[in-house]
DNA sequence: TATTGTTATACTCTATAACTATA
DNA sequence: TATAGTTATAGAGTATAACAATA
């Protein structure tokens, strides 16, 4: 066990409060940026451009909930959403006739298009511009070092699915 | 005006995902802390945490709305919920019949107390425990930056109130 | 029996617009 | 006329639990 401190530093909770202030004045520009350009939420970007990502532009179910922090049933309807758009088709996996496979179709790549260059000149005038390449390194390196072990802690939110205790 | 580059870099692309993720886990985990500790929402503890650190514990809804990033009605709601719970009061302001003035209760210090302990052991054990005293210096003065920036950025998600375009 | 995903449902939160009261 | 705040309302999003189908 390692023991806690009862309070943090000075230069703790200054690192804190700035970075819940980034989060959430990032967060509001990006979300109205992605609203504005092609009526995506911020789940809706991300699960499309997850989908960009993978390989044949598909992916199950289960694999998306892991990656974005979602129960199964905000997934499923979030899913809905896009389908109902024409942006992912759902079909069941051959593999498994259990799992759905969502794919990105044309016109979703098309809607990933059309946002695609706002968040990023978005993501570069409100973080980036005032930012030397040498924070950029140490934001990635220190953040990415807290996302690997805030990846790995126990307390996940959304838990795989709870276990019997028997 | 200054040209905006079509993409971002990798790194730049590491630190924007290692940032977000941290900050949706990170919020995750603090928001169940602070509801299974005292109750409270995020916003909710937000709110109490700026009244006790107010002079005389109190403050003006629109002083505290600029602060949060929040509408008015959304604050008035949250406003009603500590109410309910006797954890602030609302009276008019003396000053200003049309303000609402904004008290934290002993009830409301007491929750906050019974809260704080177990948001800093969570943010030692989820962000700084694996970071370097360097780190946490460079987090807070690159977030610092940041947030001053977006801070005074013209996209403001809750603009002050619109004004007339005459 | 465990796992994948959906459905039904209830609840929280947020924003917009209309409204009241005060400056 | 402008500002502070509330109310009415409607919509988006989320989670829990029960369920069906497959492994």
């Amino acid at each position: 066990m390692t023991e806690t401190p009862a309070s943090l530093t000075p230069t703790q909770l200054r690192a804190y409060f700035a970075f819940t202030e980034v989060s959430s004045l990032l967060k509001h520009a990006v979300e109205k940026q992605l609203r504005d350009a092609g009526g995506l939420s911020y789940v809706q970007f991300e699960l499309l451009a997850r989908l960009g990502d993978a390989p044949g532009a598909r992916a199950r179910m289960t694999d998306l909930a892991d990656g974005v922090v979602y129960s199964r049933s905000g997934l499923t309807y979030q899913a809905q959403l896009l389908e109902q758009r024409g942006l992912v088709t759902r079909t069941p996996s051959p593999d498994d006739e259990r799992s759905t496979v969502l794919t990105l179709t044309d016109a979703g790549r098309s809607v990933l298009a059309d946002v695609f260059p706002g968040h990023i000149e978005a993501l570069h005038q409100l973080l980036f511009a005032t930012l030397s390449a040498d924070d950029v390194d140490d934001l990635a390196r220190i953040l990415g070092q807290a996302a690997d072990h805030l990846r790995a802690s126990p307390p996940r939110s959304a838990a795989p699915r709870r276990r019997k205790a028997s």
